[in-house]
DNA sequence: TATTGTTATACTCTATAACTATA
DNA sequence: TATAGTTATAGAGTATAACAATA
């Protein structure tokens, strides 16, 4: 393989590669477990906030898979519940995702009768936004699921850190 | 636009707007402006930090511009730099990077004469990675300009709410 | 001119599968 | 047979730019 390297790797790397050769070749089971430390990571909120999120999603996904709902379709929906009529520049802004694609995630929506998108009779550019009377029903079930995986988070962390993380975020909704 | 939409989407969402022409075809400017309810999002872990991640990698990238170096490449240089003669196996597992992923973060890492695989003597089938000279002098400056986006984060949500925060999500590491 | 929804492109990230060399 | 590294592909997610219809 180290073959493969030398023919395969681009010159740059090779010609590092060669420049110290007398480094030291091996790892001689210096780190045989889980002994492997993050220095300076273990200071930084981005990383644990970024791995409690690939956490959590991957819960929020499982608990949802039976409906095939995924964490931003299902904040697509919460929005549009609680605010009827929104358009979708409103919607991208107020979630902070793109409005171009905001357009496939509603067309998804819309293709399952969950959300419809209605000409807006004041500004002929824009679509008012709402649920469909199947969305209604089919967001209580989402929304159910969802507690059921807050509850997960909760168990993971503990009920009150829950309830204290949520109050540090808060200024991000 | 309303025109565009009937001719260019697909048959089922047309249908849908068809089937309930009735419905409420205008929001009146119900939600002139920030007054956007998330209604269940707030009581969501995930959903809030979903949006303290992205505020959080957005300045951590900003910040290290100068130096362009993303928050990823910046954990793999750490782990490297604190446990020299690991695989890339290891690495992988222990920040949770797909092994197919890291191979092209190193890639790029050991274009720019940071890092340097060196064959394994014990197993020839993997690397034992390393920091190079350049590489650790590079190093040390990200850590000060990640410790200055720290600082960033610490008075984005108060210093106390971020040391509990590190606690909070201890776990994770 | 500016904005809304749309289309398209590119790049990052995640998730797989398959392949080669080696164990 | 199993594992390490690599390659390739597909799908989300992010970031842009450009376009038509409309304001």
């Amino acid at each position: 393989m180290a073959i493969r390297q030398k023919t395969s790797r681009k010159a740059a790397a090779t010609a590092a590669a060669i420049r110290r050769p007398r480094a030291r070749a091996t790892n001689g089971g210096a780190h045989a477990g889980d002994d492997i430390g993050l220095d300076a990571l273990v200071g930084h909120a981005g990383y644990a906030v970024r791995r409690f999120q690939l956490w959590i999603f991957q819960d929020f996904i499982r608990t949802l898979a039976t409906v095939d709902i995924r964490p931003t379709q299902y904040s697509v929906m919460t929005v549009i519940g609680a605010n009827p009529g929104l358009s979708q520049m409103a919607v991208a802004k107020r979630l902070g995702i793109e409005r171009a694609r905001l357009v496939h995630l509603l067309d998804s929506l819309e293709e399952r009768d969950f959300v419809s998108r209605i000409p807006s009779a004041t500004d002929r550019r824009s679509h008012a936004l709402h649920l469909t009377a199947r969305g209604k029903t089919a967001l209580g079930q989402f929304k159910r699921l969802a507690a059921e995986h807050e509850r997960h988070v909760a168990e993971k962390i503990g009920k009150d850190n829950r309830e204290r993380l949520l109050q540090i975020l808060a200024c991000f909704n």
